[in-house]
DNA sequence: CTGTTAGCGCATTCAA
DNA sequence: TTGAATGCGCTAACAG
């Protein structure tokens, strides 16, 4: 079926080893004749190395797993592959992307990784579709990892995380401070349909106690566009109509600011926008969105902790970068 | 470091046949104490198979490549993504999705199909950096696959094909039905900085052929909202203003809409705006999208393609897929 | 400069 | 009902 060494030696009429040496490039001394007839014959027969059998003798896939919620997109995942992408490519590794989408393929998803298909993983799951314990169990393999989360209690690998609490509790108080008394939040269905409140939803709810400000209105609709358009028009067509919008993406603060134009009402006149992530978006909106998120979208120093244990002899401890995040002002607030 | 079944094996008093046949769950009659045993021993050890030995011995992976252009959520592949997910786990395959981004790591990627990854592959690479040779060879190796793509030539895999230069052109005369006569074109940047015409831009231009109309208005900005909504602009307030714009995206489109509001300029009255894809969101702008795309967003016939070669005991002959695309006429026309 | 040999970890055939 | 032996395709140590 597909060639194997042990056939392009044949047809170059030398050994496998020889075969092994050229093509993958060692720095055994090789005639350059023998060479050429290796080089020939692979070739001729359209010979690439099964990588199964090469990681299986090596002990090393030269594989990065990248383990996201979903392909959906997401602004932050695109920004953390390119990254990834290029750092890999430059240290002459390739990519492989596991999607999670639930608590199913989760499960598969760190098999997989068990199974020994990459030799470091850099991980993305927002919810709670992978649960803890995997995650701990895969870092107990001595895998290297870096793991995207606020979740404490991880072991045994890098963790970078986010201060959403903080910055969304900022987010609101300067909503607050603005004189906004009405202000609704409008989240992601990992956070809304939960026991507790956790991350955005519980910087909301932080803020408003501080204030003493009972008034909670708390819907879903930030994890699609047009959801975040039809929860933003029901909210701001009711009578009781909030004065605020604090959205848990910065996608669905644009479709709230649609639907509030579209309503024939003024932002931030009559309601003010907030969102979180700082996409570049949010400057084309009129007015410019206001958002909690980083200044600059860069994920190197996440992927770099990655390679630093890929690179290190031995175990390296477990660090922790906390990203930075900051409220920029502008026009819908 | 890892554990191997034969230190389960060793643990559970076994040998590795033993656990083999325990774990893998075949057909061989194993007592239940010793079963107990094995997986008792399994699991104490944190025991998970090691995929490129097994992949190795069985010749088979269980996983299928996902090809795509980047990870950046365009609508397309993002159904794509979850049908094939979807339809893999039912089967007990799992999903690795490769980026490509550029012409290297499309090299990298094909190498990395070639190294025998994965047992089938779905590939849905725009623009030209996916060269041809490099598809052809990889289908030449006998791997099961399934190609999205118009370009002709491509044996030895199944091709789903997209009418999107005819039905371009359908939108194009769609505009010039309704009186337009300065139509501008925004298009990836794939399609607008290429030696000749092709795809929606073929599209484009054949239409206005077609019917003498020579006024030709090409720009980019379809890769992204931002760069949309600054092209449109653009567009939208130079002295000759386009009374109409066929956006090679819907997202284009609808900041197309968007930039036509801000500038105070009336849709359709002012200018006409037409997309493609008949993404959901078309349907909550103001005026709602006009567009030519498929009425449903439904792939499973095009990953069911690849399973059936997956399935099947002897090659399958070359299959073709003709996906059918509509004009949709709503408000911006 | 090149070939022989011995596994990497697993699934599977053949004996027992 | 179980174990021993073999080899998937490759790399790397060792021998020549």
């Amino acid at each position: 079926m597909r060639p194997t060494a042990r056939q392009v030696a044949e047809l170059a009429n030398v050994s496998v080893a020889t075969v092994s040496y050229v093509l993958s490039g060692r720095d055994r001394p090789v005639a350059a004749e023998t060479r050429k007839r290796v080089l020939d014959a692979a070739r001729q027969l359209g010979y690439t190395p099964n990588q199964a059998a090469r990681s299986l003798r090596k002990r090393r896939t030269q594989r990065i797993g990248l383990v996201l919620s979903t392909l959906g997109g997401v602004p932050t995942d695109q920004r953390l592959a390119t990254d990834l992408h290029e750092m890999a490519d430059a240290r002459g590794y390739s990519v492989v992307t596991l999607a999670v989408y639930n608590e199913a393929r989760a499960k598969a998803a760190i098999d997989v990784l068990r199974g020994g298909i990459a030799d470091g993983a850099l991980i993305n799951v927002v919810g709670d579709h992978l649960a803890h314990d995997l995650l701990a169990g895969l870092a107990a393999t001595g895998l290297p990892m870096v793991v995207l989360s606020n979740d404490s209690g991880l072991e045994g690998c890098d963790v970078v995380r986010t201060p959403e609490v903080e910055a969304s509790a900022e987010a609101v108080e300067h909503l607050l401070a603005g004189g906004r008394r009405r202000i609704a939040f409008m989240g992601h269905r990992h956070e809304v349909y939960r026991d507790r409140p956790t991350g955005r939803l519980l910087g909301y709810t932080t803020a408003l106690e501080r204030h003493g400000a009972d008034q909670r209105i708390v819907t879903a609709g930030a994890d699609d566009r047009v959801a975040a358009y039809q929860t933003a028009t029901d909210l701001l067509s009711s009578p009781e109509r909030p004065d605020a919008i604090f959205a848990a993406s910065d996608r669905a603060a644009i479709s709230a600011i649609w639907a509030a134009r579209d309503l024939g009402l003024s932002v931030p006149g009559d309601v003010a926008i907030v969102g979180v992530g700082n996409i570049d978006e949010g400057l084309i909106t009129k007015p410019q969105l206001s958002t909690v998120g980083p200044l600059r979208h860069d994920y190197t120093d996440v992927v770099g902790l990655l390679f630093d244990r890929l690179q290190a002899e031995e175990p390296l401890p477990a660090r922790e970068i906390v990203r930075s995040w900051t409220l920029v002002r502008r026009g819908s607030s």
